[in-house]
DNA sequence: AGATACTCTGTTTTT
DNA sequence: CAGAGTATCT
């Protein structure tokens, strides 16, 4: 399977880094650097210098990105190349884990655990520890639990891990909830990463067999690895030592998640002899843009020093629009986005809109929807997440995994049985004494419950339970899918349950059968166990297909990796982003500015920075304003689309075509205040409360300037607060 | 067991 | 404001 692999395609140090085969590789790739292009052609070349597919790691942050990249390398090779080791490193590990499973002991039929049913567990062991204390929710302790596990913290560690007075509690609630995990023959997100790294120590004749195995691996996104992730790395790569992995300190946005910058930042100490290739000529961005994201991450502190360049021209300013409010905003950013359509060749797909939390999708899917331009949003309310799906979902879980007490929570629940915490509460207990799983406890109702009615719905459900699992490998999945609706009167239970929804709730049920009719098996797993595992891992960004004809809505987060010609950030203001919380250490205030520079660094063409003065949020309002990032944008190549259009025309600032928003304060009224003005005499202003007016007067100075100004026949004095006036 | 009415609370980002 | 959780009723 040789063929040659063309490099003059890649321009010096793209080429050097993909020729580096052996040993410790370091690739910092700024944004829009062509790291993609290097990972492939990298993994390309190995294949046409003999390297057998089978034999190549490689890990993406997103299945969505696996599948790129898998395509983009057959397209190299011209051939296809099925054999690769490409995916997460959620999804690698899920395959690790299935195949060894035998020999260490595990159950290849585990069931993954998301957030929901992991909270499911720690409010169970929470109860059993006394129920809840002062600010320890479950979602707090599931932090601390899965940044212990993120860690690589052991559970011997784990009391010194902690410190505070609750420490004693938290170690008992995370051994319950171990505890509880394994009796579900469940693992958690972090589980899957940190088992593995575990079971390799525990069994370094395994672990020597797969670093035998992995010859060259390459690790994208390495900004955005955690401890165990880089632990388990280094493991694999501990025979060759064949490591490539290729990251940017400036894009690492998922500390939160556990997420080490430390990683990236000490390869070179950490890897000896490590090589290190620096992509700096960014090929995406239009010099403008890249400029003003090269300004705004200048600020931060903790960094690689690195000098982004571009031969592209100049390009469009980058436009600055100043809303009332999140309505405002939203309908402001949809008429720039139908300029452009109408001025340049732009097509929707070719606009991405993005924002810093879920909850802000909102406005723009009510103006986008009431002028009839398709949109698409990702992220917010997964499609696996749905209650519908997971309902169902349920069902497929226990039959693959009978020990899993949440998902048969679930299921025995709805639709509505007439079957409630205490049965249930039965049934576990019968279940741990006799040993057997709860469905096998189920089954056998009439040894634990005499009431009759309650035995009857339970056989029935076993009954149903049973059905579905004869079909197990009989049939296509879609078929077990369309037995298990029928058998359940499920649909029945939505119309009854949901009638204002039902319709969308339907579509997505058929849409989950759809999915399992298509999904392809590609592990030597059993077609349903599989499906239940890719799926669990499965995110939003990894369904979206861009070629829809849709505008896209997404959060700043989700946008890692993609690329649009224009782009718009939405709610760039006080107290929104950064968020407020973020102003507890420089470390989070920074990791907000990344994100920033990531959104900034998505547009080609077109970059559009919005806010809004006021924005509803939990019934009230909040203000807002310009945020500090806006601030630091660079005076250069910027345009500012202000509420006071009148501005635009006012002599005094033609030559002005840079300015900062300001800030009014009005004194003498109730109400919203904001606005802003020249202050020479003369000028045209716009106040939100009094509408058009005209500079007459002011006194002061710097910003605590009074003017006075002519609204008509009325005349007020309003105090204006004024940022800087900067000069052309 | 489930429905209803109420309070509380919390609002990042996601593999 | 919405979603979750709780108390109280049927």
């Amino acid at each position: 399977m040789k063929s040659t692999i063309d490099l003059s395609v890649l321009n010096e140090p793209q080429r050097h880094a993909v020729e580096h085969l052996k040993g410790p590789t370091l690739v910092l790739a700024g944004a829009g650097s062509g790291k993609t292009r290097v990972l492939t052609h990298k993994i390309a070349y190995l294949v046409s210098r003999g390297i057998k597919p089978w034999r190549i790691l490689a890990v993406t942050f997103t299945n969505r990105a696996a599948r790129e990249m898998a395509g983009r390398v057959e397209k190299l090779l011209n051939i296809p190349v099925q054999s690769l080791w490409i995916g997460t490193f959620h999804s690698i590990c899920v395959r690790i884990l299935r195949r060894e499973a035998e020999r260490w002991g595990l159950s290849r039929n585990f069931t993954i655990y998301d957030r929901d049913d992991q909270l499911a567990i720690v409010k169970k062991a929470l109860k059993e520890m006394g129920g809840q204390q002062d600010n320890l929710t479950p979602g707090h302790l599931l932090h601390i639990i899965g940044k212990a596990k993120s860690d690589f913290v052991s559970p011997d560690e784990f009391d010194s891990f902690l410190s505070g007075p609750n420490k004693r509690l938290i170690t008992d609630i995370y051994l319950r909830y171990e505890k509880l995990l394994k009796a579900a023959v469940a693992f958690d997100f972090d589980d899957l990463l940190a088992r593995p790294v575990d079971m390799f120590t525990k069994h370094p004749d395994t672990l020597k067999e797969w670093q035998k195995r992995f010859s060259h691996i390459l690790v994208d996104e390495y900004q955005d690895t955690n401890h165990t992730q880089y632990l388990l790395m280094k493991m694999l790569s501990g025979g060759s030592g064949n490591v490539t992995v290729v990251g940017d300190d400036d894009q690492s946005i998922y500390s939160w998640r556990g997420a080490n910058v430390r990683n990236i930042l000490e390869f070179e100490t950490d890897f000896t002899k490590a090589a290190t290739f620096r992509l700096e000529q960014n090929y995406r961005s239009t010099g403008i843009i890249l400029k003003a994201a090269n300004a705004v991450v200048a600020h931060n502190e903790n960094r690689f020093v690195k000098k982004l360049w571009t031969e592209r021209s100049h390009g469009a300013p980058v436009k600055i629009l100043e809303c009332l409010d999140d309505r405002d905003e939203a309908a402001r950013v949809v008429d720039s986005v139908e300029q452009e359509m109408k001025e340049h060749v732009y097509s929707p797909k070719d606009f991405i809109v993005l924002y810093r939390t879920n909850a802000q999708s909102r406005s723009f899917e009510d103006v986008l929807r009431r002028r009839g331009i398709k949109y698409m949003i990702v992220g917010g309310v997964r499609f696996y997440q749905r209650k519908e799906i997971k309902d169902i979902l349920a069902y497929l879980k226990i039959i693959v995994n009978p020990d899993d007490t949440v998902s048969f929570t679930r299921a025995v629940s709805v639709p509505k049985r007439g079957i409630g915490a205490k049965t249930i509460e039965k049934l576990e207990k019968f279940a741990s004494e006799k040993g057997i799983s709860i469905v096998e406890a189920a089954a056998r109702v009439e040894e634990v419950i005499s009431s009759g009615a309650i035995l009857k719905k339970l056989k029935k459900f076993s009954e149903i339970l049973q059905s579905i699992s004869e079909m197990r490998g009989k049939t296509g999945l879609d078929e077990i899918g369309h037995a298990l609706v029928e058998k359940t009167r499920y649909k029945d239970y939505l119309i009854e349950e949901y009638p204002d929804t039902f319709e969308d709730r339907t579509n997505n049920v058929n849409e989950l059968i759809t999915a399992m009719g298509e999904f392809e098996n590609i592990t030597e797993e059993d077609d349903l166990s599989s499906f239940l595992g890719e799926i669990s891992l499965m995110t939003d960004v990894d369904m979206w297909d861009e070629d829809e004809g849709c505008v896209t809505l997404m959060t700043l987060h989700s946008a890692k990796g993609l690329e649009f010609p224009s782009v718009y950030i939405a709610g760039v203001e006080k107290g929104l982003f950064p968020l407020p919380k973020s102003f507890d250490s420089d470390a989070e205030l920074e990791e907000e500015r990344r994100l920033f520079y990531v959104g900034m660094t998505r547009a080609e063409e077109r970059l559009h920075i919005s806010y809004a003065e006021n924005r509803m949020r939990f019934g009230g309002f909040s203000s807002g304003g310009a945020s500090m990032f806006v601030n630091e944008l660079p005076d250069d190549g910027l345009e500012f689309e202000e509420i006071n259009t009148t501005y635009k025309l006012s002599n005094t600032l033609k030559n002005q075509p840079v300015r900062r928003p300001m800030e009014f304060e009005d004194y003498s009224q109730e109400g919203p205040d904001y606005g802003d003005a020249p202050f020479e005499i003369g000028a045209f202003v716009r106040h939100p409360v009094f509408g058009r007016g005209r500079v007459a007067g002011y006194s002061g100075s710097g910003d605590k300037l009074t003017l006075t100004i002519h609204f008509g026949t009325q005349t007020k004095k309003i105090r204006a607060k004024f940022g800087k006036l900067v000069p052309a």
